[in-house]
DNA sequence: GTCAATTTTGACATAATTGTCAAAATTGAA
DNA sequence: TTCAATTTTGACAATTATGTCAAAATTGAC
């Protein structure tokens, strides 16, 4: 290959990352992006064509780092404490941001442009990766007698509640208030006592 | 008063409000507002300031009906069928909206204009006093015996499952999902059998 | 070292949005 | 009916964003 790019794709995606994390897809430019990344404005769209091209490439990426962490987290035998655990990962990668720039994927789908059918593909993808990751977890907890509740409801719930503690995040940011509404939520789900 | 506004304010509020829940905050422009309300730019401008004054005016307005309809929804003596009628009619309002343009709220939250206190602010009364609203309940329902949770630490979780099934509705505009998530966390909530 | 493919760069025209302003129109009150 | 306060209207300048393009720079392969 002649011409080679100057950019590392996967630092600059990185950094799109947060950028649109931050501003919003609608609300962020293509020179903002230049600015944050380094890159040219022109090169990027030589590199990726326009800013929905872009993005999507950049949210594919952040679909595939977020479910390989899932995975990680639910790893534990213990089932209950293996939920406990995401949950409270989850709190703390959501804190850990001190921007504040919220969870990407909650504020992309509320912004959601109805218009894209190609950003609700990827937002798809994203909650369907993340309900079955959950759903694989309760499944295996009620094959081994330790989860009572329907696996597919629950990852549904689950999922469902996850997004609402986004939104709680961004409206409060308070760490024990997320972390209450987790383990409300644990205590009452149907593990083997 | 001399030289009166031809406009009806309160028709013009709800008309902006379904404007801003259809494009966002920072999406929706003040010529949008005056093409969908049928006031010139200049006029709005001249009434409401800017765009930001225009927002806020219309966020109270929303939140004053919305808490409104919440009592009603939450009015049934039964506590367990109160929150089932809440859901249901959650759902149904939601549904009813044949564009799709999502929970008002929850997409502001979102798109978070952390640069704005005003906003953040309007937020807060919102989910404040939605809280509290269940929280009344909740409390009314503790001391009849019906309900035997802590009615606090609930308030806050359903507010925030609330807030998910705004996220899911948006993803999948799926009644059934919706519906779905409600009774999943009813049949596991400590009413008394 | 040369070449050719590719990327980078800066400039450009187009389009959209903003906030302001002065002139025109409206209307309640005297 | 007149008047003065207020709103409405359309136009303006300033700013910002978009997408495109041609020239310059880069670099892997020969």
């Amino acid at each position: 290959m002649v011409g080679t790019r100057k950019f590392n794709e996967e630092e600059i995606l990185s950094i799109v990352i947060n950028v649109f994390r931050d501003k919003g897809y609608t609300a962020t430019t293509m020179l903002d992006l230049a600015k944050e990344t380094g890159v040219q404005r022109g090169s990027l769209y030589n590199a990726y064509k326009n800013k929905n091209t872009l993005f999507l490439k950049a949210f594919d990426y952040y679909t595939q780092q977020f479910l390989e962490i899932i995975e990680k987290d639910l790893a534990h035998p213990d089932a209950k404490i293996a939920f406990t655990q995401l949950f409270a990962n989850s709190v703390n990668r959501l804190m850990a941001d001190e921007q504040k720039r919220g969870c990407f994927s909650t504020r992309t789908i509320m912004e959601s442009i109805r218009q894209c059918p190609d950003i609700q593909q990827c937002l798809s993808v994203f909650l369907d990766g993340l309900q079955e990751k959950i759903h694989e977890r309760l499944m295996k907890a009620h094959d081994e007698g330790e989860f009572l509740g329907e696996p597919l409801r629950y990852a549904r719930y689950l999922v469902a509640l996850t997004r609402g503690v986004a939104v709680i995040e961004q409206a409060y940011s308070d760490k024990e208030h997320m972390a209450d509404i987790y383990n409300t939520a644990i205590a009452q789900m149907p593990f083997r006592k």
